[in-house]
DNA sequence: AGGTGAAATGTGTGCGCACACATTCTAAAG
DNA sequence: CTTTAGAATGTGTGCGCACACATTTCACCT
């Protein structure tokens, strides 16, 4: 085998070497902890700029015998399958890091997903608990406001999965261009289709005022179609009682209501919709989110046709890691981490399936 | 900031206390080096089965001051932009590795993508240089098979990518099911499309028995329709001459030869194709591959429909971190890593792009 | 000149592992 | 009973960094 001695990486005592000054002297001027003459700090500083000090991430955290608590403040996991793969991703995430032998305590603080006020007790605890990092699914804008000035003033970092809240001010975001999602739900529904045709937008099971998400997903659909000049008809239904009696009828009505050549589903429930639909009129093309094993079930019987990938494990699972390399790493985050709008069609799904889980490796 | 000191990590010391012998002798029956009375290696096996040892993969690399010298045989990244994407994986990952402070000597042998002759000679040179671990497209089946018969032998880890050769007997393919690619192209390419009608596979510039992935792919595409008893008829075309030209008039005569209703190009030259294509009937749907800047262009002038994206960049930086990962974390790595066939349209083809890039993480 | 305290600077240690090397044990030979 | 090779076992060191701690420097005062 070849091998050689490495000549390449400098490290703080060549610097210490070259600029004429002690070890401690440079961790100093690195670390800004004052305490250096004007004169040392220059003539480090001299050094610093002409070699291209990039200092090994795996020993700074050698030596750290400290554990970091963090709290995930998400949706129960028992309450929807959706949020049960997104606690899987910051299990998953976990695991990695503990194989590198960083040992995270992470906590969690669970909401009812439909609760505005479940979310505002959640996120006090979560407060009070003091963690040293926080990675959160904001579903609720007003609710998380404060919460986020809150840790802002606390200098406690946190991230933002799944829905972005600008104003918040977090470490990052990671997650998906919602509005660009509505675009793309809207060309997967229509292609092929008709002039003229008619489609549908369903909202399921939410309060749509207070979800920015859903209500930014119907904003981008209805976008595509106007900013393309297009002569298609697009209708708003907000579905509520998911009790399946009142629920059929209601899925009924719908379809009464107009001859729909097609139907966007904004949640990860259509999966509920579907099956009636096809049932009635199985020409009617339907799109929808995530790859829930019921949504799943539905493409391979044909009584769906799309589904948009939102990916809530890896979101959940780089949203610990990002707070990981922040707290242990030092690394800079990007404050936006977007994640593509991957389409799931009958053909594709079970590439999707395999390649979730098995990421081995040392990066994102 | 709420800290305690980490009670959880096993290390070999723990080890060594709890079964009474010295860290040296576990250290010796973890690693199989011999030397152990089989009575202390029974002390050490017993403790290791009742407690679970995973080792701190990070401590692992601390100690190792020796340069890992790998070689990626590729196709010369300036002949063509689908490997200069892979070339610039390498790179990434090569950066990203380095930040951990694993200095890679990472060497390449290009050849040319469409002469098999020129794959054999950089082969050779691999094999001469006798590095540590090896990264190669084997576009040509034959060719190849010496080679990692070769390699076998010296014990010289290699990693397959793009294209799966079984018998290499590699320590891992990454690359995507080429069959269910095809497959994917014909879903796509037949959509919405009316019953009886007709679509063609094209193979532009390659050697068509001796490329065994795009074969593949064409019988994924036929096996679609077969498979669902479906009444379209299919055609095969192979274009050798990219010359403008005769290019042109060649693909004029496809269209004479019968009304299409879509076409797929098995390559990543869709490019040269569709605007051709869409002079003369823009009612012809357009499937192709890969993010190339060209093709991006097609989508967004709407000559082309759909790209499935193979993903190159990525494909080769997961190749080189699980390259790294065994070499230098002694990671276990999964023999086959099946990426997710991606479907691109001209509404989510951006959220490809601002992805593309910035993965900062610790995992794959 | 000697003393003092704060600022500046330098030194030492541990993180967990791999591996080189030193030491101890054991059994057979003298 | 001693010697000795060879097996078995134990000890020490370095990887690069962060941080605690020890030491030096120096201006200023008595």
């Amino acid at each position: 085998m070849v091998k050689k001695l490495n000549p390449k990486n400098i490290r703080i005592k060549d610097i210490a070497k070259k600029s004429g000054v002690s070890e401690g002297t440079v961790d100093r001027v690195l670390h800004n902890r004052g305490k250096v003459s004007v004169k040392s700090a220059d003539k480090v500083k001299r050094v610093l700029k002409e070699i291209n000090y990039t200092p090994n991430l795996i020993a700074r955290t050698l030596g750290k015998n400290k554990n970091y608590r963090l709290v995930a403040l998400t949706p129960d996991p028992n309450l929807d399958p959706y949020w049960q793969q997104s606690f899987e991703g910051i299990k998953s995430g976990e695991a990695q890091l503990v194989q590198f032998g960083i040992h995270l305590d992470v906590e969690y603080s669970f909401f009812d997903p439909t609760k505005k006020e479940s979310f505002q007790k959640a996120a006090l605890d979560v407060f009070h608990s003091q963690p040293d990092g926080v990675l959160v699914a904001p579903l609720f804008y007003y609710a998380s406001i404060p919460f986020f000035k809150e840790l802002s003033e606390a200098r406690i970092p946190f991230i933002l999965f799944n829905t972005h809240i600008v104003e918040a001010n977090a470490l990052s975001f990671i997650g998906q261009d919602l509005f660009k999602s509505g675009n793309l739900a809207a060309e997967l529904v229509s292609i092929g289709q008709p002039a003229n045709s008619t489609f549908a937008v369903v909202h399921i099971n939410e309060d749509l005022p207070n979800s920015v998400h859903l209500v930014e997903k119907e904003k981008g659909f209805r976008d595509y179609f106007v900013s393309r000049g297009n002569s298609h008809t697009i209708k708003t239904y907000v579905l509520n009682n998911t009790e399946p009696l009142p629920f059929q009828d209601s899925v009924t009505k719908i379809l009464h209501d107009a001859w729909l050549a097609g139907i966007f589903i904004t949640t990860s429930k259509a999966y509920l919709i579907a099956p009636i639909i096809n049932k009635i009129n199985p020409s009617i093309r339907i799109v929808g989110y995530d790859l829930i094993k019921e949504n799943m079930e539905c493409l391979k019987h044909g009584s769906m046709h799309f589904l948009i990938n939102q990916n809530p494990m890896r979101q959940a699972k780089l949203g610990l890691q990002a707070l990981a390399n922040h707290l242990l790493f030092k690394k800079k985050i990007p404050p936006l981490h977007l994640f593509p709008l991957e389409i799931i069609t009958p053909q594709n799904v079970s590439t999707y399936l395999s390649h979730e889980g098995n990421l081995a490796g040392i990066t994102v």
